[in-house]
DNA sequence: ACCTGATATCCGATC
DNA sequence: GATATCAGGT
């Protein structure tokens, strides 16, 4: 079998692809061709005999690792069946099912998405009375995010508290008290939220050393796509699987590390040397994908990192324009200007290969107005995800009941939706269906309640007859109808869409359980439903932007409190994530790259339009860096590669100003934080106050009194 | 006892 | 737009 490696890999590429064991740790730059090189080495492995059932692929999404196997396939001009591969929580999630009984699931387990886990954690609050009455305790989701990360990071609440939450620190043991009680409930209702499948499945793989030798035995060969976004559980995953062999590839670039909020450390990469002391390290450092002026604006966006990056991307596209920096007068005015340009860049591109980039998922709420006006069809990535929305998740219920009837969150849902039962009474009728409360009661409240017999009758019909997941999902749509006209009277028919949605996708499986586990464990949004008809404008926020490339790039919203988002301002190492996740957004796009600065943000409080900051990563950029490209009237540039003072000179100026006011600077007392020093003016009204025994807060400065003549 | 509807507050990126 | 709690109805 030719592969041509030689014509198709630069040496460093090829280097990678046939250093087929031991362990090898590849350090790819941003469109250093990171994917061909995993595709090559998939197919070379093969080529050389390796049997694809010992290889483990496991990328960031089913959908990534799919194509790979899929290009690697055509290549080689066979197909690679056998090959595993998907993310960490879906190989974890297959092992553990196999092996739950000896981790003590007796009766299977459920996966809880994160909706799933913080209805449970609410419970698990209120039957212990903990934080009772009081309006100040943190919202279940807020209580999710400390648990998640304090696992994930594999530190105590407590720190995780002092370093980015110091005003919760009186709830420290409350809430330490709730995630201990939180474990032990998922544990005696089978139940697994998703850091769970991580640290269930090492602690199999340690206390059950012949299910570890088994898999090490299966899965001869491993390779990792973005290795810096492993958290330490997973570092801890690779080295148990890999073993004493060691043939193990990890692919990733420190500098794109974007998930340190799950836990995600560059210390698996900086540590892999150490962790693999026979390893072989390759670097990749030429760019295939973006022209020249793009690349030369990314690597000075890492030029102003703290940490210094050991990158020299060069590119093989030496021509191309320099990007454009576009300055809308407002959020809402971007919309419109931004769609203006896409609509130019349609010309040149087809709409799929246009991207609109932004920190957070409702930043696209004033363009995606603007495009359903305009008829232009889109598809976003990130934010809210439609499994997540009520509707459908009610659906889903119904159909994880059929596999496991103790499916404690799917009973609840289901449940819920009929008149007149509430937490209560749906906890009673559960007890009794797992067989531990008073008999009777599910007879009783059936007879009083024609629903709750019908929704029992669709149970056992559904469990009796094993339809395919498509059959399944009709079944359950017609009983649900009336529920959802009833609970939607206003916007069923938009919901409508997503429960049709949820149909077509259901017909591409034939397994309910991989198909409700798929729903669960992979973002349906890219999952099936590719309409080759229909050509898509993307949106997507950076985060779900990783590893993908468009032809022309437009990053919106570039100003202070979205990106960097305002969460970032509490400390330095946040902020060093935003300038990562910045870099990351720029070195997406191939040919066109845009950066949106809106000049005011509007305020839904106040209904008006305030004046916002350009983002700290725009403004220290060298002016020959972008072009300017205000926004008027007519078309076109209204200046070319920015030669003579342009109005951003003025920029720096009037921050500088507004920010060195000696008398807003001191000290000042907030009602809650007590007396704090002021760190610096946020334009146009607040304030970054370091707070004694609070840490830096960002706060408005109606709530600040302001001492005078402090400094 | 328990369910349902009304009202004030807050809002991040993912598997 | 969701979440949490309070008040009122069965």
């Amino acid at each position: 079998m030719h592969l041509e490696l030689e014509k198709h890999l630069n040496p460093s590429q090829r280097e990678a692809v046939t250093a087929v064991s031991g362990p090898v740790l590849v350090i790819a730059g941003a469109g250093s061709g990171k994917t061909r090189t995993i595709v090559y080495r998939l197919a070379h492995m093969v080529g050389e005999g390796v049997d694809t059932e010992s290889i483990l692929l496991l990328t960031f999404t089913r959908k990534a690792a799919q194509e790979m196997l899929n290009r690697a396939g055509f290549i080689l001009g066979q197909g690679l069946h056998g090959v595993v591969g998907g993310t960490f929580h879906s190989f974890a999630y297959g092992i553990l099912r196999r092996y739950a009984t000896a981790l003590g699931y007796t009766d299977g387990f459920t996966i809880m998405d994160r909706g799933d886990a913080e209805d449970i954690l609410k419970q698990v609050k209120e039957s212990n009375e903990l934080g009772k009455g009081d309006r100040a305790f943190p919202k279940k989701s807020t209580v999710m995010g400390f648990i998640s990360k304090s696992r994930n990071k594999e530190i105590p609440i407590k720190h995780i508290l002092e370093k980015e939450s110091s005003h919760l620190l009186r709830y420290a043991d409350a809430l330490s008290e709730l995630f201990d009680r939180y474990q032990a409930f998922k544990l005696k209702h089978g139940l697994m939220d998703y850091d769970d499948l991580l640290f269930n499945l090492e602690k199999l793989l340690l206390e059950h050393p012949d299910i570890l030798d088994f898999l090490r035995l299966r899965y001869q060969h491993l390779m990792v796509d973005e290795y810096q976004d492993t958290n330490l559980v997973q570092g801890r995953l690779l080295k148990l699987l890999a073993g004493q062999a060691g043939n193990l590839m990890v692919v990733g670039d420190d500098a794109q590390s974007i998930y340190s909020f799950r836990g995600a450390t560059v210390s698996n990469i900086l540590r892999f040397r150490e962790d693999y002391p026979n390893s072989r390290i390759i670097k990749l450092e030429q760019n295939y994908r973006s022209v020249q002026p793009i690349l030369r604006l990314s690597n000075q966006i890492l030029a102003g990192a703290r940490d210094k990056y050991e990158k020299h991307l060069f590119s093989a596209r030496e021509d191309g324009d320099t990007p454009e920096l576009i300055r809308p007068l407002s959020d809402l005015s971007q919309a419109r200007v931004v769609l203006d340009r896409i609509k130019e860049l349609a010309r040149d591109y087809p709409l799929h290969e246009i991207a609109v980039l932004f920190r957070s998922g409702f930043q696209s709420y004033p363009l995606e107005v603007a495009l359903n006006r305009e008829g232009l069809a889109y598809r976003k990535f990130g934010g809210l995800k439609f499994t997540e929305a009520a509707h459908i998740k009610d659906v889903l219920a119904h159909l994880r009941l059929v596999l496991k009837p103790t499916d404690l969150p799917a009973w609840q849902r289901a449940v819920s939706l009929i008149g007149g039962i509430g937490p209560k009474s749906s906890q009673n009728l559960y007890q009794e269906l797992c067989g531990s409360g008073k008999s009777g009661a599910l007879r009783h409240t059936c007879a009083k309640n024609p629903q709750l017999k019908s929704f029992l009758d669709l149970l056992s019909s559904l469990r009796q007859n094993s339809a395919s997941p498509y059959a399944a999902l009709q079944q359950v749509l017609e009983y649900y109808q009336p529920f959802f006209k009833e609970k939607y009277p206003d916007d069923y028919p938009r919901r409508q869409a997503g429960l049709d949605q949820l149909s077509q996708i259901a017909a591409g499986y034939e397994n309910l359980d991989v198909f409700l586990s798929e729903m669960t464990l992979e973002n349906p949004d890219q999952l099936g439903q590719n309409d080759p008809l229909q050509d898509y404008l993307v949106l997507s926020t950076v985060h779900s932007a990783k590893g993908l490339e468009w032809s022309a790039v437009l990053i919106i919203d570039l100003v202070e409190e979205r990106f960097p988002s305002r969460h970032a301002l509490v400390d330095a190492d946040n902020m060093e994530e935003e300038r990562r996740l910045f870099y990351v957004a720029c070195t997406r796009a191939k040919d066109y790259l845009g950066l949106s600065v809106p000049e005011s943000l509007y305020n839904r409080y106040q209904n008006r339009s305030e004046p916002a900051v350009p983002s700290p990563f725009v403004e220290e950029m060298p002016r020959h860096v972008v072009q300017e490209r205000k926004e008027g009237f007519g078309e076109g540039l209204s200046q070319k590669a920015a030669p003579e003072p342009s109005p951003r000179k003025e920029q720096p100026d009037r921050r500088e100003e507004q920010r060195g006011r000696p008398s807003q600077l001191g000290y000042c007392r907030h009602r809650i934080f007590g007396r704090g020093k002021v760190v610096s003016f946020i334009p146009p009204n607040k304030y970054q106050v370091n707070f004694p025994g609070f840490g830096l807060k960002v706060i408005l400065g109606d709530y600040l009194q302001l001492e005078n003549g402090s400094e």
